[in-house]
RNA sequence: GUGGCUGUAGCUCAGUUGGUUAGAGCAUCGGCUUGUGGUGCCGAGGGUCGGGGGUUCAAAUCCCCUCAGCCACCCCA
């Protein structure tokens, strides 16, 4: 262990790399914000408890993935895995259930004790959208048609596909697992060995596993569709016809399941080949039970989450930095620096970008200039100050204008 | 957590069967150019060869351990 690389999975994200990264958050913002959502920031640590007590003793989240310690006080912590938790906590701590419906999203670094690879590292960032306290599929219908907006703002839709199933309610989802326990069960011999731990912990798992044996043994296992009861049937149809409605195109996927205890009804999952093994782009579902057995009042919810540096591995849109001009002083006289700086400091307090260097003669600004990407610079040396006065070069052009000091912020407000 | 592949300059990579002071391109910095950027020419700086140990007269090169990245599994955003 160095330390001077950072911790295993775990990223610094370079000013080069920033933009696309805030592009992509705040793309999630802009499109939450035209929904209706309002942004909720939580801490990025909880209790323990507030994790395993929503995510489930068996799940692999719980029973291997968390980073979690004691701090001073001997309390047992967690650095959150997921926000979905967090936010369902908050809305109990707070008081929020006088509030509903509730809109909310947040975005923010996440930490799961996993081994890196490709679009999976340990302290990597989410964006997501909760909307709580809708007892409908129109709240689905909704949170998914946002899912798919925010993906075509970033230019990633075409990329993605979004599969579609639904998990039923808690009768329907236990009539289903009892099915497929009995399926599997005569078939145990043939499964393989992780779906056998699989039988144990969460037999809706095997359905999608990877294993050639497994998959053989699923093409003839129970369909979700053949127990689910009228209210669920009715559900999950009334969530098809809204995104028909809305223009949302999706394929169903019987197989596709959710890794963690308190979904239900609805699952879903924008995913793309782009990215090797890891295909989730966006995923979410209903969670009707989970504020209910983190100990608050029983209210529905429904959401998603979507991760950051995956996006930003397929988005293509992500503005380019924005060009600053440069300021430029001739010679060394000291009125000259004097009044460029204090000209520099007007400039930026009425808001334009400003870079000033910290030395060398005007050939060695002039290359800095160049290399920053400055869309103007403004040169002013002993000559220009006696007439009050600037030279303005279009460093596209090259084209050079001599401005009036008391005119030059409305002649470079082309650059602004 | 399991299995496989890979680590040489800031980046992309050369480096012969183990053999002198480890190279190139790009990038950086300086000069040609002390009131004018990009192209060009000249030059310079920059390397614990991922780290540690071992074999050997001699290791970037062979062996072991370790760290990290990548790929797949597990799982997931």
């Amino acid at each position: 262990m160095s330390p001077l690389q950072p911790v295993r999975g775990a990223r610094d994200i370079l000013p080069e790399n920033i933009l696309t990264h805030r592009h992509v958050e705040e793309t999630l913002c802009r499109v939450a914000t035209c929904y209706g959502y309002s942004e909720i920031v939580t801490p990025v640590f909880e209790f323990t408890e507030v994790f395993a007590r929503t995510l489930g003793d068996t799940s692999d989240v719980v029973t291997k993935e968390m980073y979690t310690f004691l701090d001073k006080g001997g309390d047992s912590l967690t650095l959150r895995p997921e926000n979905t938790a967090g936010v369902a906590r908050a809305f109990i701590s707070g008081g929020m259930a006088q509030k509903l419906p509730l809109k909310l999203f947040y975005r923010g670094p996440m930490f799961r004790y996993e081994r890196p690879q490709k679009g999976r590292q340990r302290q990597f960032h989410q964006v997501g959208v909760e909307l709580l306290g809708v007892q409908g599929p129109a709240a689905d219908v909704e949170v998914i048609a946002l899912g798919a907006q925010y993906l075509e703002w970033l230019g990633v839709l075409d990329k993605a596909t979004l599969e579609l199933n639904t998990l039923g309610d808690a009768e329907s989802r236990a009539a289903y697992r009892a099915k497929l326990v009995g399926y599997y069960q005569d078939h145990r011999e043939k499964l393989s060995e992780d779906s056998l731990g699989r039988l144990e912990r969460n037999p809706l798992r095997i359905l999608d596993s990877k294993d050639e044996g497994d998959k053989a043994i699923n093409a003839g296992a129970p369909l979700i569709n053949e127990s689910l009861n009228d209210a669920s049937r009715r559900f999950f149809d009334q969530v098809q016809a809204g995104l028909d409605t809305v223009g949302v195109s999706y394929t169903l996927n019987s197989h596709m399941v959710r890794g963690l205890d308190y979904y239900c009804h609805t699952a879903f999952e924008f995913v793309t080949g782009a990215l090797g093994a890891q295909g989730a782009l966006l995923a979410g579902g209903r969670y009707d039970g989970l504020i209910k057995q983190l100990g608050g009042p029983s209210t529905p919810g429904t959401g998603w989450a979507a991760g950051v540096e995956r996006l930003a591995m397929l988005d293509a849109t992500a503005p380019a930095a924005p060009r600053p001009i440069a300021m430029v002083p001739a010679g060394n006289s000291s009125d000259v620096s004097r009044r460029v700086l204090t000209l520099t400091q007007a400039l930026r307090g009425a808001g334009f970008r400003v870079d000033l260097g910290y030395s060398g003669n005007m050939g060695k600004r002039m290359k800095r200039a160049n290399k920053i990407n400055a869309c103007a610079v403004v040169m002013i040396g002993e000559d220009e100050l006696e007439r009050r006065a600037a030279t303005v070069r279009d460093m596209d052009s090259g084209e050079q204008t001599e401005v009036p000091l008391d005119s030059l912020q409305s002649h470079l407000a082309r650059y602004r």
